[in-house]
DNA sequence: TCTGGGGTCCTAGGACCC
DNA sequence: TCTGGGGTCCTAGGACCC
């Protein structure tokens, strides 16, 4: 048999949030841009521009921290609908050049380009039609790696940054890994270096040369994914598996950090009611139901914790998740204590037990219709187009002795 | 420096069942 | 009354990614 190698494509768009922003405001171009928020605010940087990153600022970093060092900076709000759109127009692009495309993040994709010669060319003059492409449809640069392997095609493309391409062959890869830093490694972040470093194994070559059983002691099956990365190969399940192999979302959650940490119950259950509705609203839009629902709460001093509960019957209703969440809440709140965020989240998606009261099940079906028909009303007039009266808040299933509609703050205008 | 919001995957302990 | 081993589910926490 003979052995057959992949040609891998990672295509990564540079400076993909600042690029989009200078495409609504070519003003920006040229200038140090931070894309994340004002400067006071809390949060991190989400992207900055070539010309911010001069002055050490980089992605994750407070924002606070970044105007210290770059005052001059012009400070942008995200807008994820322009990033969707844009991420959407590049990602047709990419189709036309592959079957097996596989967007991994909202900037990067991997494209299995493997037997696409007869079409494309070999790989370094598709990279280059791919380039243009990309330039006449979107307006925005990428940069592209090719190899044998995602591990080596994500490598790539960070060395070929801004604009460039890299391709490393078929039986480099090694060679071309050995000099680089463990972390440039990807799924090696700042606790695997240092646990690395403590072994006196800084580069990747001191990795390669390190015994394979050795590794799986030290770092068990995650050591058994590191030797095989060190050589380039795809390891773990973060890279295994087919490109494009389409699996949906695992979970849904949205958290929110306040400006000012609160220990004020009404705005606190205000905000889990509102991320209750947000979670809801995406599981009916992908029509999902959840069967655990989880807390996160994050306490002034930064100290977190989750809380999580499992349904017989999964959900898609926000008051049922309402309810939830709030018990977990009282029932793991030190009450009193300042908080910095909160979150809900759901997963362990699909069908619960099939055995279901038939009148309690209808019901059921009336009121997630009743909800997805306003999905659609806020989706065409606005958020502020319609809200559910509270008396029907509490439901048609009237399984809980809450009552959430009696909750102050639940409107979302107020907030948004 | 004072730490977002969206996720995935892994580990580990305890409950529970056979 | 003492005691096994394996499998699965649930929960909590943490590393990591963009």
């Amino acid at each position: 048999m003979p052995h057959l190698s992949r040609t891998i494509f990672h295509v990564d768009m540079d400076a993909f949030f600042v690029s989009v922003e200078e495409l609504f405001d070519p003003s920006l171009k040229g200038k140090p841009v931070i894309v994340g928020g004002q400067r006071h605010e809390r949060g991190v940087v989400s992207a900055a521009s070539y010309e911010a990153r001069k002055f050490g600022v980089h992605s994750a970093m407070p924002l606070r921290t970044a105007a210290k060092l770059c005052p001059q900076a012009i400070f942008v709000d995200g807008h994820p609908d322009r990033y969707r759109e844009c991420s959407e127009r590049a990602r047709r692009v990419l189709s036309s050049f592959s079957p097996q495309v596989e967007m991994v993040s909202i900037d990067e994709a991997y494209l299995d380009m493997t037997a696409t010669e007869r079409l494309h060319g070999p790989p370094l003059l598709a990279a280059h039609k791919l380039h243009e492409k990309m330039k006449a449809e979107t307006d925005l640069n990428c940069s592209i790696g090719i190899g044998a392997s995602r591990l080596i095609a994500k490598v790539c493309s960070g060395k070929a940054k801004p604009n460039g391409v890299l391709y490393i062959v078929p039986g480099r890869e090694a060679k071309f890994l050995a000099p680089l830093d463990v972390r440039e490694i990807p799924g090696v972040g700042k606790v695997s270096e240092q646990k690395l470093h403590a072994l006196g194994i800084r580069k990747v070559g001191d990795l390669a040369k390190y015994d394979d059983s050795d590794l799986e002691q030290q770092f068990g099956k995650w050591g058994v994914a590191l030797a095989g990365k060190a050589r380039g190969e795809d390891a773990g399940a973060w890279f295994e598996g087919e490109i494009g192999a389409d699996e949906g979302a695992k979970s849904i959650g949205h958290e929110h950090t306040y400006d000012q940490d609160t220990a004020n119950v009404a705005q606190l259950e205000a905000t889990l009611m509102r991320l209750s509705e947000m979670v809801g609203r995406r599981l009916r839009e992908n029509q999902l139901r959840a069967r655990t629902l989880q807390l996160k709460l994050r306490y002034k001093d930064f100290t977190t914790i989750t809380r999580a509960h499992s349904v017989d019957l999964p959900t898609q209703l926000d008051n049922e998740i309402f309810q939830h969440i709030q018990r977990l809440f009282h029932a793991n709140w030190r009450r009193g204590a300042e908080v910095r965020l909160l979150g809900v989240q759901a997963s362990h998606f699909g069908q619960g037990s099939p055995q279901l009261d038939f009148l309690e099940d209808q019901a059921g079906e009336k009121w997630e219709h009743a909800l997805s028909a306003a999905d659609r009303l806020r989706d065409k007039f606005g958020e502020g187009a319609i809200t559910l009266g509270t008396g029907m808040k509490g439901g048609f299933r009237e399984r809980t002795h809450e009552n959430p509609a009696a909750l102050p703050g639940k409107s979302k205008r107020s907030e948004a």
